[in-house]
DNA sequence: GTAGTCTGTCATGAT
DNA sequence: TGATCATGACAGACT
């Protein structure tokens, strides 16, 4: 049953004390909220010729601006009309039929008019209050709750233009994130693979199977640590056209190209030597375990080469032992030390995996990946010295000595006669190499080589990963980058998605204003004037009609009312 | 000849 | 405290 209340009623208090302050708020305020936040185009009249409230100026625009709750509630309100038989005409129109409602935020407006009013003599309900697919605003009856014009849509716009616009700080914002930027990759792991998953309506969603992740979560278990992701340490030489062509052409592309130029297998024939020539034991992982860096903070990562031996790494390292027990030849027992067969360390180019290539998009998307990359890298087993670069000329390679062929460290350590191969000073274990010095009558001009060519070797692997790692940092920043703009691209496109959302449902609710107010009779089966009384939505859900105040029509509105008036 | 790249080496700080 | 690692910087070799 419609209500107009008195508000001289002398419960007046009792009712207004019975429902929340929001509660009360009118429809009109509301409406009016809706508006002012919307930019709400007005109507002009209805089929009638009813010069409609809503034409041109809308009297709720700002007749209840400054007073939004005053209206029918205040000492003023003496016009208050308790209209108990109060009943509608048949709808002019199905407003339910033709276009059917949409949820207005989280609650069937159009819904609770009809069910409350019997607008539309039906009791079906004019929308599914369910069917919100993004936006639920509200869970109850109250619609809006806006107690002035700055809304939660403002707030909203406000928030994702300052998204949108402030690219950088966007980028940074989310990057700092990781919970979101964990949600982002779980959330649109397959993106990337898909190469430029721009303008999708929404982030897909297909998740990162468990093994995937798995295998991500394996992939740190070769020997050498790094801070970056798996991608770069993993890539053999040819794959990393696999992974480039699939994800595309991007600036991480980029890098993995010039990566595969830069950074090729250290086979040349220096490396093969070095293998004939290094003599280590299993215990002789490559090495280095490592703590990380991540843009200044540090993983400690447990991954000792026993878990590089009982798992199965992501990157296939290739390990080649000789028997321990076979004693090595030191360099200058060795005349060709190249033929020595080896002992051998791992072995130790580049490795590169294909698995990374499969599994770039993968890996990239997996939020794991971002806290346990696969630093490791597989490095060749090499003395100290400068590596010479491969033979780019064959000529050159006929007839040199093979002391061209030693580095500097090796020419060293064979011009102080040092007894023990420079691979082995560089690669024995503290203990092992020890005993291996005490079993020498050393001078201290041998030690102090000895002791260089270790430092040195050791370094230049540590260098070498170095490297390796800012690269692996510079991809897998170029592939957050390019992730980021992604996902602006959706967010703009949600944002118009639902700013069409929007107003596509205001100008229903618009409509189901108007046709409300054409088809509400009192008892005498005269028309409301929209100037003279508003729809309120009280606590329960029900509407009531509210007598209005002349305060609460806008200058404009009043002047189109006397018009009204005068005219008919 | 020059510029860019690659790589070994050193110095330094951290572990 | 020494060994090792990480990394910036530098220099030489190379393209």
């Amino acid at each position: 049953m419609i209500q107009t209340p008195q508000f001289h009623h002398p419960h007046h208090r009792a009712f207004q004390s019975r429902m929340p302050y929001v509660r009360t708020m009118s429809m009109e305020q509301r409406w009016q909220d809706l508006a002012n936040l919307l930019s709400f185009p007005g109507p002009t009249t209805d089929a009638s010729g009813m010069h409609h409230p809503f034409g041109h100026h809308h009297p709720l625009h700002n007749y209840n601006h400054s007073h939004p709750h005053s209206m029918g509630y205040g000492p003023d309100a003496t016009r208050g009309v308790l209209l108990h038989n109060a009943t509608l005409a048949p709808p002019m129109g199905d407003v339910n039929g033709t276009v059917p409602f949409g949820n207005i935020g989280g609650t069937n407006l159009g819904n609770a008019v009809a069910t409350s009013m019997n607008l539309t003599n039906s009791s079906e309900p004019m929308g599914e209050s369910n069917s919100a697919p993004h936006y639920k605003l509200e869970p109850t009856h109250d619609i809006m709750y806006y107690q002035n014009g700055s809304s939660e849509f403002n707030q909203t716009d406000g928030f994702l233009s300052s998204i949108l616009n402030d690219e950088d700080l966007q980028l940074m914002d989310m990057a700092m994130n990781e919970g979101m930027y964990t949600m982002r990759m779980l959330d649109s792991n397959n993106s990337l693979s898909s190469n430029v998953n721009i303008c999708s309506t929404g982030a897909s969603s297909t998740p990162m199977t468990r093994s995937e992740m798995e295998r991500v979560d394996t992939s740190s278990d070769s020997a050498v640590s790094s801070m970056g992701s798996e991608r770069v340490p993993s890539l053999s030489d040819g794959e990393w056209c696999d992974a480039g062509s699939d994800s595309g052409h991007n600036v991480g592309d980029h890098f993995a190209a010039d990566y595969q130029a830069k950074y090729r297998p250290y086979d040349y024939s220096y490396s093969s030597r070095q293998h004939a020539l290094s003599a280590s034991d299993p215990a002789r992982l490559p090495v280095a375990q490592k703590k990380h860096q991540m843009f200044g903070k540090r993983y400690f990562q447990e991954q000792g080469s026993a878990s590089s031996l009982n798992q199965p790494p992501l990157t296939p390292v290739k390990y080649e032992y000789r028997d321990p027990s076979v004693p090595t030849t030191s360099f200058t027992n060795a005349s060709h030390p190249e033929d020595e067969v080896g002992p051998k360390v791992p072995d130790l180019k580049y490795s590169c995996s294909m698995e990374f290539g499969r599994h770039h998009s993968a890996i990239v998307r997996n939020p794991i990946s971002h806290i346990q990359h696969n630093h490791t890298y597989s490095l060749p087993p090499e003395s100290s010295g400068v590596m010479p670069r491969p033979m780019s000329r064959d000529k050159t390679k006929s007839k040199k000595s093979e002391e061209e062929h030693l580095t500097r460290d090796e020419k060293r350590a064979r011009a102080l006669n040092v007894p023990i191969s420079v691979d082995d000073i560089i690669n024995l274990p503290m203990d092992e190499f020890n005993e291996r010095l005490s079993k020498y009558d050393l001078s201290e001009a041998q030690l102090s080589l000895i002791r260089d060519i270790r430092r040195r070797g050791k370094n230049k692997v540590a260098a070498q990963n170095c490297r390796k790692r800012k690269l692996d940092q510079i991809n897998t920043l170029a592939d957050e980058v390019k992730e980021m703009r992604d996902r602006k691209m959706r967010l703009i496109n949600e944002y118009d998605y639902h700013t069409n959302e929007l107003k596509r449902r205001k100008d229903k609710y618009q409509q189901l204003y108007r046709h409300v107010f054409q088809n509400l009779r009192d008892a005498d089966g005269n028309h409301y004037s929209p100037y003279h009384y508003s729809l309120q939505t009280s606590a329960d859900g029900s509407i009531i009609v509210v007598p209005r105040s002349n305060s609460t029509l806008n200058p404009q509105d009043k002047k189109e009312h006397m018009q009204d008036h005068k005219n008919g």
